[in-house]
DNA sequence: AATTGATGTAAATATAAAAATTACATCGAT
DNA sequence: ATCGATGTAATTTTTATATTTACATCAATT
């Protein structure tokens, strides 16, 4: 499993949260038709952030807000919202237990530092990414005239 | 995608080739039976890592040797080697592109410097690994008897 | 030179993980 | 009470990985 798509989904979800905030209520039909992707996986989506504090939906009425400044947001508390075993399920190691040869018996234990100490990195770069720098980020982008891809 | 298990496996066979070395012939089969994984994979790792100049194979005759010191080679070789686009593998963004809503149109965008970064600690965290340290772990396993999994 | 056991790839198949879809219970403002 | 919304479970579809099959090529050995 990647970085998945679901985390670029979800900064997508609460970048349209935080600008469509007192504009209009933010459903996740309306969310799919931005994304591009079904109204469930929205749903799954919001589902986890609000597990995780950062965000409330309205039942009934409908509509998605954000709990907390963007400030207070950064992407590796979106990303761990998302996943719930965290940065180690970017990861994948082949399973070679059971096996008499003696670097099957020992890559596991091999791999693990290297492997806790990418997933440190990482993590330390996304508590250094905040939803209001994607904000910013996104806010220049809307003033100047669309780039052409 | 995530960090694959290609890259696990990979680092299998380099530390497989430089147990065996001098003391037997490291071909396919015996890799395909440590790995637990198919030859014709082992045969995929093993030409990628033969372009990238960290082993020789032989034809014919078979065989494989590490072309450098273990100390010469960083996992981020490794990495790279398996994997043609490099780290922004491991990162999926949804498309989106296309559509109306400015936020569709700037997500790209806005996530571009965030991966780039995250993508820049995996690559600074990969560099300070070697095969050589991997194989000081693990040969610290093979004289301590087999931990209990 | 023919044999043998190996590598190097392409193509087809099988498996596993993600995402989309369908379905429906529940909620809450109007 | 209705209506449009969320919350989830279960199913299907899609996509990505991995395996298998097949065969051409190679080089040492007989």
């Amino acid at each position: 499993m990647q970085i998945s798509m679901k985390c670029s989904v979800a900064v997508h979800c609460l970048l349209f949260i935080w600008e469509a905030r007192g504009k209009a209520r933010v459903t996740s039909t309306l969310l799919a038709q931005s994304t591009g992707c079904n109204p469930v996986i929205i749903r799954n989506i919001l589902s986890a952030m609000k597990k995780a504090g950062l965000i409330t939906v309205h039942r009934g009425r409908g509509g998605a807000e954000l709990c907390r400044d963007p400030e207070q947001i950064t992407l590796h508390e979106i990303y761990t919202a998302l996943e719930p075993n965290g940065l180690s399920s970017i990861i994948g190691i082949h399973p070679c237990g059971g096996r008499a040869c003696p670097v099957a018996q020992n890559i596991h234990q091999v791999l693990r530092r290297p492997y806790r100490q990418i997933e440190e990195a990482i993590a330390a770069t996304m508590d250094g990414i905040t939803l209001a720098s994607m904000i910013e980020d996104l806010e220049a982008g809307l003033t100047s005239p669309p780039a052409v891809e």
